[in-house]
RNA sequence: CGGCUAGUAGCUCAGUUGGUUAGAGCGCCUGACUGUGACUCAGGAGGUCGCGGGUUCGAGUCCCGUCUAGCCGCCCA
């Protein structure tokens, strides 16, 4: 018989029981800081007609899309992310559901592009979004920020920096260099996101590079760059480039916009230092309209963004005719994960079980089942040893590989005195107590 | 798609100018230990050397092809 050689396509990943551990953890964490800020969970198929999907993700997007058509030769794909999901469902319910609506939303996305497994990037990977549909209220806006900020607390990260920007300044721009083609506006905002990784000098190559761009426009967006770099307070950054683009609607909006949502994030108790008013933010999403926010691990800057999002005022009206403004901000669990694990920030788990409940021999098994009964009624996780019979140094060895701190040992002794013996793994040592007293030392190791 | 690097035990790797039967550490299993893991000692299992072809008396080693993985570029977050 032939047999199948076992193995993933490129991008994709098995979670085995040591990561899925802390990352359930993780995933629940987060999700109560989204209902702590009252959203409400939704869910929508992985799979959805192509046309819904690419909307308006744009012509770079549509290359990553899994897209096939299904056994009735349906145009189907693997959604891209989870926003544009949203909004179909926004549109399609309509008033059904209240506006402003806030919901949140954990569950797998496919991109088909190329993995690095040192960034945590994968085909398939996690997001976690919250969004609020049906407000134009910039304080959404900044309780996006609020949320970022609580998540990252609530996950243990100490360093990091929420950047955020707002898409107009770079309309202002546009205006005030007097750059007429969108498509070259688009080139040049491309090289200003790369700002972090080429630096000014590599940045200012590939300005000099674009045929279209005059020297005028050029020097233009350099000083913009330079000043949305300015070490200075965020609020005094923002008065800069305000000054710089004033006299364009756009950039006069943004600016002001940027402002307010600092100062809102500010009341909602987001320390500064943890924020960034930060003009070179672009973010390849095309339907993003106004505020940007990206993330960044001070520890970790290679991993990216690790939570983002924005504004996207016309993404809706895309299915329902009549927009409606919307801004949301989604966690990259899966960079998350992996930028922790080498932070040495997350607590590693192997078992589900607080304790193993060994199996002596035939006559006190019955012993052993009511221990783990008992334990279990009392809250914990107990697991019982399955495999018997078996000596009791291959299942203190089974217990210590799977790292479950305390075992319980119960033969012919124990049970003729209603006792078991207690060992804590960690400690190495032991205790004789009554049944009644195990579940309470278990609890407060 | 282009460039670079690497594929040898479950893992990390060694393997001389080509030369017997391919090794080490860790891990795993068994026993010393018929009520005790992490220490010690003894033993054991586990390899088509990624795959195919070529050169040679002889290939893990040299040559060609191919596949896979990783990194860089491109692209994207």
């Amino acid at each position: 018989m032939a047999r199948i050689e076992p193995r993933l396509l490129k991008g994709f990943r098995d979670y085995l029981p040591e990561v899925m551990i802390p990352r359930v953890k993780m995933l629940r964490k987060i999700g109560e800081v989204f209902e702590r800020f009252g959203f409400e969970p939704l869910d929508t198929p992985a799979i959805e007609y192509a046309d819904i999907l690419m909307g308006k993700l744009g012509p770079e997007a549509e290359k990553l899309f899994y897209r096939f058509k299904d056994n009735g030769d349906r145009d189907v794909a693997l959604r891209y992310e989870l926003t544009v999901s949203l909004a179909r469902v926004v549109a399609q319910y309509g008033t059904d559901l209240p506006r402003p609506f806030k919901r949140y939303q954990m569950g797998p996305v496919w991109r088909a592009e190329a993995p690095s497994v040192e960034r945590g990037r994968y085909r398939e990977f996690w997001q976690c979004d919250v969004d609020i549909v049906g407000t134009q209220s910039l304080l959404a806006d900044a309780e996006c920020l609020a949320i970022d900020n609580a998540v990252m607390q609530a996950v243990g990260v100490k360093n990091f920096v929420i950047r955020f920007n707002n898409r107009k300044l770079f309309r202002g721009l546009q205006q005030k260099a007097g750059i007429a083609s969108d498509s070259l506006m688009a080139d040049v905002m491309r090289s200003v996101d790369k700002l972090d990784k080429i630096e000014r000098d590599g940045v200012e190559k590939e300005l000099t590079g674009l045929a279209d761009l005059n020297e005028a426009q050029r020097a233009t967006v350099l000083e913009f760059l330079d000043l949305a770099k300015f070490q200075s307070p965020n609020s005094e950054r923002i008065a800069r480039l305000a000054q710089f683009l004033a006299g364009t609607t756009d950039g006069e909006k943004g600016c002001a916009e940027l402002s307010e949502v600092l100062q809102n994030a500010q009341r909602m108790g987001v320390p500064d230092q943890h924020v960034s008013a930060d003009a070179t933010i672009v973010r390849g999403l095309d339907y993003y309209t106004g505020t940007v926010f990206e993330t960044t691990l001070t520890d970790a800057p290679h991993f990216g963004s690790v939570m983002s999002g924005g504004r996207y005022d016309g993404l809706v009206g895309l299915f329902s005719g009549k927009d409606e403004p919307a801004v949301g901000i989604s966690v990259g669990i899966d960079r998350l994960v992996t930028a922790l694990g080498e932070l040495k920030l997350l607590k590693s788990g192997k078992a589900s079980a607080q304790v193993l409940v060994t199996v002596f021999d035939e006559s006190s098994t019955q012993y052993s089942l009511r221990i783990a009964s008992e334990l279990r009624s009392a809250g914990i996780s107990a697991e019982l040893y399955l495999d018997t019979p078996a000596k009791l140094g291959k299942q203190l060895k089974y217990a210590e590989r799977k790292e479950i701190p305390f075992v319980v040992v119960a033969g012919p002794d124990e049970a003729a005195s209603g006792e078991a013996t207690l060992k804590n793994m960690l400690a190495k040592n032991q205790s004789r107590m009554k049944l009644e007293a195990l579940a309470a030392a278990i609890a407060k190791p």
